[in-house]
DNA sequence: GGTTACGGT
């Protein structure tokens, strides 16, 4: 409401796709007055009017228009787009118009909120108050085919967008947990004052205060979200749209709006009030998204209320939770945490939840929960015929708050218990239909809604103590510290596409316990790999198929760097043999042997660059991708061996590497963007044998050498021969993970390939600076002269090439 | 693959 407030850039804000030139698709972010556009979008609102004439006593119809608002989960700065009608506002939200036949159209697909929706040839122009608008006109000379299209939600052109989606709804719950946190904490001091059990109206007013989204933040606050919060947005009955003639109800929103259960947009309707069904132990619970931790099916929650009138802080932190997915737990059973505790439970947003993982070990089930406040809904139930949620009541507690509000969801088969969710629970975008076509069927995250057991008080739990624990420290986590961590499934899943591995980062070196990733940097062949099917991952690699059916050949993807591994520059360079290819291992205090140990011949060695770096992208998702030779094309000239001798030569790795955001000082919040581009690899398996980075060699960047760098700049006008290109004979990968069953025939991987630096002031490569800082790595080497000092300080890595 | 557009609260 703070109209004087500076306006802090809104989470939306930070969703900017990058503009592919090749494609007419756009997105708001991207939308320019008068640049005709295809444009793929959500709906928010729809209407339909007639405008009827009489024409000798005959009802004629004049025009036709839809109106319709629209988001895509990106923002534009001429939004928002705001009127009279209390329709959604804020710069996520578009008002389009489709006339005549396109009306039309968008009737006949029955078009309605919440579908996906793919509009064509739409025409942004400015609206009477200056913001941007989309019009949809009647064809005049060139028809388009499918101007008005919905969209399924595993569509390919809809997987970005329901990412972003899924970001800002965990963006949402977080802030709606925090909420819940802090209410929690003025209650504490509330009912100290007040004594234990007595019912507490007053935290009314900070719980108001709150932006508060108990709701799953649907799209029509996504735009009061994203220009100011509105309070009353989530509680209010959603504005009624029409379709053609009939009333357009919440109702008929809720049901109508996604047919994809795991997706399935919370409806409009405030909060429920719902007594306990039965006096037993029905657990409520919000699984959050991607918990298939280790195979065991860990949950994470934070307890929102009991039903039992006993404090929701009585449920101890630290509890342990565990739940099988596979069994059958149904309303009392096995639950040991209380005798008559109902305890709601929310989901812990993503950085919490990281936390907890982190602290609480692989494959440990016990997690530091913490209590949240409980919230007696106002309304009546609405809506959900199909939902078996409950909501849990705690009598202790006002009964005028509103926090809980169902969601609206079909269960999954597991699902054995009547679970409920306080609020929207995130989950997997692409993780179901479309990749169980693709790859079969899934053994991931296919359990999220799960029955729960409380176990017994152990050891494992905190005593019980009088003292509160201070809410503010269950959230108190350094959002550094875990950002970039992502659960991960313990079964490691076979895929084709190495190089897009997403990674479990450890966030900052200092506060990481043993790391998975420095162990696999020692030892990359011998680690099990830390395979995640990233939703974003998925549709990275579809965007790609679709980019190169289309004859696009760059799939711009952005990212940031924000790790590399090795974590040590002097890895960074890693001897290999150069007969037989064989890659040592990388130490940073060894000289490798000079004999190798693959084929034994003596002074083979020598160094090729070999890291990685982990790149997160405007979703939060994270990519490693692997830099060698060829791809690195900053690395340009920069003598690849001995570096740790050379302070001269590392300081040059080191500031063209800072050039690119790497550094060995990471900051999350600054790095350089890459463009990067999918390439694919056609990959045919023979039987023999070759080195993963000389088959990367071959169909690589276009970058080998030196002629070939001078095209650096223009890699993006390569065309598909030259980066999608298959391998002349080449022999087979060793990776084991790459092979499929399919013995000799070829497989396709995708790579990810640097292209071009974004970040302007990063000071791009330019040819220029390139060649006069070029040296040949094999002059370069030549030439160097280790004075013996040099030599002898020289206990690391060894010999140059 | 290319071209192009008004109207209305």
């Amino acid at each position: 409401m703070s109209i004087n407030q500076p306006e802090a850039p809104s989470f939306l804000s930070r969703f900017q796709p990058p503009l592919n030139p090749r494609k007419k698709v756009r997105t708001t972010n991207q939308l320019q007055v008068f640049k005709f556009c295809d444009y793929i979008a959500e709906v928010c609102y729809f209407r339909t009017d007639v405008k009827k004439m009489m024409v000798e006593g005959a009802e004629t119809i004049t025009a036709m228009k839809a109106t319709l608002i629209l988001t895509d989960y990106t923002e534009h700065a001429d939004l928002p787009y705001q009127d009279v009608e209390e329709r959604p506002t804020g710069r996520a939200s578009i008002i389009a118009t489709l006339w005549d036949e396109h009306c039309q159209s968008a009737q006949d697909a029955n078009l309605s909120i919440g579908d996906l929706v793919s509009l064509k040839n739409l025409v942004p122009k400015k609206g009477r108050n200056g913001h941007i608008e989309l019009d949809m006109h009647s064809n005049r000379r060139y028809l388009v085919s499918n101007p008005v299209q919905k969209l399924g939600q595993d569509h390919v052109d809809v997987q970005e967008l329901l990412l972003r989606k899924q970001k800002y709804l965990e963006h949402i719950n977080e802030e709606f947990v925090a909420a819940q946190m802090a209410v929690r904490a003025q209650q504490r001091v509330g009912s100290a004052v007040q004594g234990l059990g007595t019912a507490s109206i007053e935290p009314k007013h900070e719980y108001e205060s709150q932006p508060m989204y108990t709701t799953c933040p649907t799209y029509q606050e996504i735009g009061a979200a994203s220009v100011e919060p509105s309070p009353k947005l989530p509680f209010e009955p959603q504005p009624t749209a029409t379709l053609g003639s009939v009333d357009y109800e919440p109702e008929s929103v809720s049901t109508q709006s996604s047919p994809q259960p795991q997706r399935t947009p919370t409806p409009h309707g405030g909060p429920t009030t719902q007594p306990s069904q039965d006096s037993a132990h029905n657990l409520h619970l919000s699984v959050y998204s991607r918990l298939s931790i280790n195979g065991s099916s860990t949950a994470s929650a934070a307890i929102a209320s009991t039903s039992t009138g006993r404090p929701p802080h009585a449920i101890q932190p630290g509890i342990n939770i565990s739940f099988d997915p596979e069994l059958n737990f149904y309303d009392g059973e096995d639950m040991e945490q209380g005798e008559n505790d109902e305890v709601l439970l929310v989901p812990i947003p993503r950085r919490l939840l990281d936390a907890e993982l982190t602290t609480s070990g692989a494959g440990s089930s016990c997690w530091n929960l913490s209590p949240v406040v409980d919230s007696p809904p106002k309304r009546e139930p609405t809506l959900l015929k199909r939902d078996p949620t409950t909501i849990m009541c705690d009598p202790v507690v006002s009964a005028e708050r509103e926090v809980n509000v169902p969601i609206e969801r079909e269960l999954s088969p597991l699902v054995a218990v009547r679970a409920e969710a306080a609020q929207e629970v995130i989950l997997p975008v692409v993780d179901t239909s479309v990749e169980r076509e693709l790859h079969g069927p899934s053994e991931r995250e296919t359990s999220f809604l799960v029955a729960v057991r409380l176990k017994e008080p152990s050891q494992d739990i905190q005593p019980v103590s009088d003292t509160p624990v201070e809410p503010e420290s269950s959230i108190s986590v350094e959002p550094e510290s875990a950002i970039s961590v992502q659960p991960e499934p313990s079964v490691p899943i076979e895929r084709e596409s190495t190089p897009l591995i997403a990674v479990k980062l450890e966030p900052d070196c200092q506060d990481s316990q043993p790391t998975v990733s420095a162990a696999s940097n020692l030892v990359p062949s011998i680690q099990e790999p830390v395979v995640v099917r990233t939703s974003s991952t998925f549709v990275l690699t579809e965007k790609a198929k679709e980019a190169k059916k289309g004859g696009c050949c760059l799939m711009p993807l952005r990212a940031r760097v924000v790790g590399f591994e090795p974590e040590t520059l002097i890895d960074f360079s890693s001897p290999i043999c150069r007969e037989c290819e064989h890659k040592y291992r990388l130490r940073s205090k060894t000289r490798p042997s000079q004999r190798c140990p693959g084929c034994k011949l003596e002074d083979a060695v020598e160094f090729k660059y070999s890291f990685k770096l982990h790149l997160m992208d405007e979703l939060d998702e994270l990519y490693t991708v692997d830099v060698d030779d060829e791809h690195a094309t900053t690395l340009i000239g920069v003598p690849a061996g001995d570096l740790v001798k050379d302070f001269e030569k590392l300081g040059m790795v080191t500031e063209r590497l800072a050039r690119i955001g790497v550094s060995e000082v990471r900051n999350q919040d600054e790095g350089a963007f890459f463009d990067l581009c999918v390439q694919e690899r056609i990959k045919r398996l023979e039987g023999r044998k070759e080195i993963m980075g000389a088959s990367l060699k071959r169909i690589g960047s276009p970058l080998p050498s030196r002629e070939t760098k001078r095209h650096a700049s223009d890699a993006r006008e390569l065309d598909g021969s030259e980066w999608c290109q298959t391998p002349p004979s080449s022999p087979p990968s060793v990776e084991k993970k790459n092979m499929t069953s399919t013995g000799n025939i070829s497989s396709v991987e995708w790579s990810l390939v640097f292209t071009e630096i974004i970040k302007p002031e990063c000071d791009r490569i330019d040819e220029v600076g390139c060649e006069d800082e070029y040296y040949d790595c094999q002059d370069y080497n030549d030439a160097l002269n280790r004075t013996p000092e040099e030599q002898r300080l020289d206990t690391s890595v060894g010999a140059s090439p």
